[in-house]
RNA sequence: GAGCCUGUAGCUCAGUUGGCUAGAGCGUUUCGUUGACAUCGAAAAGGUCACUGGUUCAAGUCCAGUCAGGCUCACCA
């Protein structure tokens, strides 16, 4: 053995080896399942801290194969509609390209192209980490038949009433050219301005209203003002002019308005703000929308044309020519911006459809509260359940080609009336299924990249089954979720609410969420701050094992990593440790004198064993709780500082003369640790076990002796 | 505004159901070691466990409050 742990010499070697021979792959031996379906990453990019942070469901699918369990580590690519098609747009800029330029077909064959190239080396990234993934069993969200799955779901809501389609105002970015639903916008704080416009009274007089967006008066259908402000009684009834136009709106009165805020009078704008839009409805007011979907100002024959942006600037400088602006103060405000590029949203009116929670949301909530599925740590069961009760209905239309279209069909023979013309199919139809004609159009929009993440567990494992193999009745419900905790609500609240309703049963029994990773001095990283680790670097320089290491060490369960070059180097340190101390055993290991030794080595073997044998004990019992971080660091503690510099210390002299009892049982208890630590090590301890073994040996066909 | 979390050694963090002189990594000081490992070993310095009060034979650990910081959600035009 070498003097130093080459991990180098040693990592490619063995994810190899370890392929080959099939210790990754699961079968249907019906032994105890064990199953967690791997968070498919974006096939879009290369790997990061995020990606090594499943790290810890690595150790469980180790720990479970070691411990004999049938193990089955789901691997997966996620399409990423969104994320893709943006990445892919900013290459096709490079180009001085646009997506506007190719045809749907064209564009989506090119995304498919530049996304089957990322998987790879996405998959072959994810290998570096030593992860035991089943990829022969690998899916990606786009899979045929992972698609008929998705339009399966689909259809099913549709025939239940679960998805219906509506016009209502959407997250819309102008930028990335698609509405988003609630979850993917980012309130921003900013410094705003709140403008006092006077809107000229018909009867003569002006009424002054207070508004953050000046721009949109041209969309106004009233002015409304609290029913009991005595300052407005006067008015209500009356009309008012939009300045710098004849159109002329009412003055109506509604509670809604706070008496207290800027001037007590509101404009109402139903097309661009959320809450007018509820007004309007209500007082059945309605007009025309004056901000198109490419961001520009549309029917207000004053600023048709320009940006929103722009459009504020012309039409302030208008009012205050005309002695309309009567006062501009600051005020601090949230705007809602796309989390994707922070643009600031327009909220606009589409139609899209949309999936009915509160149904599914319910039966959800009843899932975690009674503790069907367990959520670790315990402190985000409240945290689920929560959001669960506040998910509003949502958004599952996009308006980009990269993704699943949706298998929405209108017939266009006039006769349907309303949303009565559309049906969904799981096959393409060949005629209308409303009235058998010919004449019907599918949907242009594709789904949310989530509405296909929401089925990941039980579609993997549908269409990985076949009429000879089924995984599916082998695996599902699947035993754990293990994910970042900042998708608790975009991901596992809609797989328990999407799983529930299309299997009848809990996707999962456990969810396990880990924290974020963050720098040496606990500050989240960002390409920004230039504080980003990039996980490869580290790879290449300490080994798999030392990051692997340096993210469970000394963390607990759901709590963010801080991730330093000090820990990554002291854990490549433990690793080489692990190494060396198998060396020294080893080489003394050959003599193997059979010979007396004194009592107090006995006591010091007997002490060995109950410190062993405690340990063993512990690491089991962590494990059963879903402590998965823990027992690293005991064994990290027990390994160094008391096998290795106690017990190694104290009986060197034996050791070296070759004293079999003692040369045994330290072996034993080594061969021991080896075993546990493999899930959090898994290329130190296979690689020391196969200088025991035999190059053709695996660590992870032993079982832990319990 | 609502909810959640955190506050332990110079720094970054562990500390399961309350129980022996409070731990690790890195850093600091001294010494050692050339046949397992300098990616090493021995030893040392360093903490009123944010503060206050309470429960208890016993509290870093439970309860209440205060202060400080962080995260998430919702927000008045």
């Amino acid at each position: 053995m070498d003097t130093k742990y080459q991990f180098s010499q040693h990592e490619s070697r063995l994810y190899t080896f370890w392929e080959k021979k099939g210790v990754f792959r699961a079968t249907l031996s019906g032994k105890e399942p064990f199953c967690i379906v791997f968070p498919p990453p974006n096939a879009n990019a290369d790997l990061h801290l995020g990606h090594a942070m499943y790290v810890f469901e690595d150790i469980m699918i180790r720990y479970k194969k070691l411990a004999g369990k049938e193990a089955f580590w789901v691997a997966g690519a996620d399409h990423a509609g969104i994320e893709t098609q943006y990445v892919f747009e900013k290459h096709l800029k490079k180009q001085g390209k646009s997506r506007y330029d190719y045809p749907r077909e064209e564009l989506f064959t090119m995304i498919w192209d530049f996304v089957m190239q990322n998987r790879e080396t996405m998959e072959n990234q994810l290998r570096k980490l030593g992860f035991a993934l089943d990829w022969e069993k690998k899916k990606f969200t786009m899979d045929p038949d992972i698609v008929t799955i998705v339009y399966k779901t689909f259809k099913h809501m549709f025939d239940k009433g679960l998805v219906y389609r509506a016009n209502r105002l959407v997250n819309y970015c102008t930028s990335c050219g698609t509405s988003f639903s609630d979850l993917e916008v980012v309130a921003k704080d900013i410094q705003g301005k709140l403008y006092h416009i006077a809107f000229p009274l018909v009867d003569g007089g002006t009424i002054t209203v207070a508004t953050t967006r000046p721009e949109t008066f041209f969309g106004d259908v009233a002015i409304m003002v609290h029913p009991k402000d005595k300052r407005y009684t006067q008015y209500v009834g009356k009309k008012a002019h939009i300045p710098l136009t004849d159109r002329e709106i009412p003055i109506i009165a509604d509670a809604y308005v706070d008496m207290k805020f800027g001037t007590g009078a509101v404009k109402v704008t139903p097309n661009h703000d959320f809450n007018d839009f509820e007004i309007a409805k209500k007082h059945k007011l309605q007009y025309n929308s004056i901000i198109g979907f490419d961001g520009k100002m549309q029917n207000t024959h004053v600023v048709d044309g320009l940006r929103v942006k722009k459009a504020r600037e012309v039409v302030l400088q208008k009012l205050e020519e005309k002695g309309l602006l009567v006062k501009v103060e600051d005020h601090d405000m949230t705007v809602r911006t796309c989390y994707r590029c922070g643009t600031v949203l327009e909220p606009l009116p589409k139609k899209q459809w949309f999936v009915s929670i509160k149904p599914l949301a319910s039966k959800a909530i009843a899932l975690v509260e009674t503790g069907k599925i367990k959520i670790h740590p315990s402190r985000f069961k409240k945290q689920l359940i929560s959001i669960l009760d506040n998910f509003i209905d949502w958004n599952i239309s996009r308006q980009i080609v990269w993704g699943i279209r949706i298998p929405a069909y209108r017939c266009v023979n006039k006769s349907h009336k309303g949303n009565e013309n559309w049906f969904a199919s799981v096959e393409k139809p060949n005629k209308c299924a409303i009235c058998g004609t010919c004449a019907f159009e599918q949907d242009e929009d594709t789904f949310d990249t989530w509405f296909s993440s929401s089925q990941w567990p039980f579609a993997t494992l549908q269409t990985i089954s076949d009429t000879e193999n089924d995984y599916f009745s082998a695996f599902y419900p699947t035993t754990v979720m293990e994910t970042g905790y900042d998708i608790l609500r975009a991901w596992v609240a809609r797989m328990i609410m999407v799983g529930y309703f299309e299997t009848e049963t809990i996707p999962f029994q456990h969810v396990y969420l880990h924290g974020m990773v963050r720098d040496a001095k606990g500050q989240k990283m960002s390409k920004s701050k230039g504080n980003v680790i990039n996980p490869l670097d580290i790879i290449e320089q300490f080994g798999a094992d030392a990051l692997r290491g340096a993210l469970v060490f000394g963390t607990k369960e759901g709590g963010d990593v801080v991730l330093s070059q000090d820990k990554i180097r002291a854990m490549r340190n433990f690793a080489n440790k692990i190494w060396n101390i198998g060396r020294f055993i080893q080489m003394n290991d050959d003599k193997r004198a059979p010979m007396q030794h004194p009592k107090q080595t006995q006591d010091i073997l007997a002490d060995l064993q109950d410190e062993f044998t405690a340990l063993e004990k512990q690491y089991h019992r962590d494990h059963k709780a879903y402590r998965v971080g823990k027992p690293f660091d005991m064994l990290y503690e027990f390994i160094w500082h008391r096998f290795a510099d106690y017990y190694i210390e104290t009986l060197k002299e034996e050791m070296r003369v070759g004293n079999a009892e003692t040369c045994s049982a330290m072996r034993r208890v080594y061969l021991g640790c080896l075993k546990m630590l493999h899930p959090y090590l898994p290329f130190v301890t296979e690689a020391v076990w196969q200088e025991y073994h035999g190059k053709e040996t695996s660590i992870l066909q032993e079982r832990f002796m319990c």
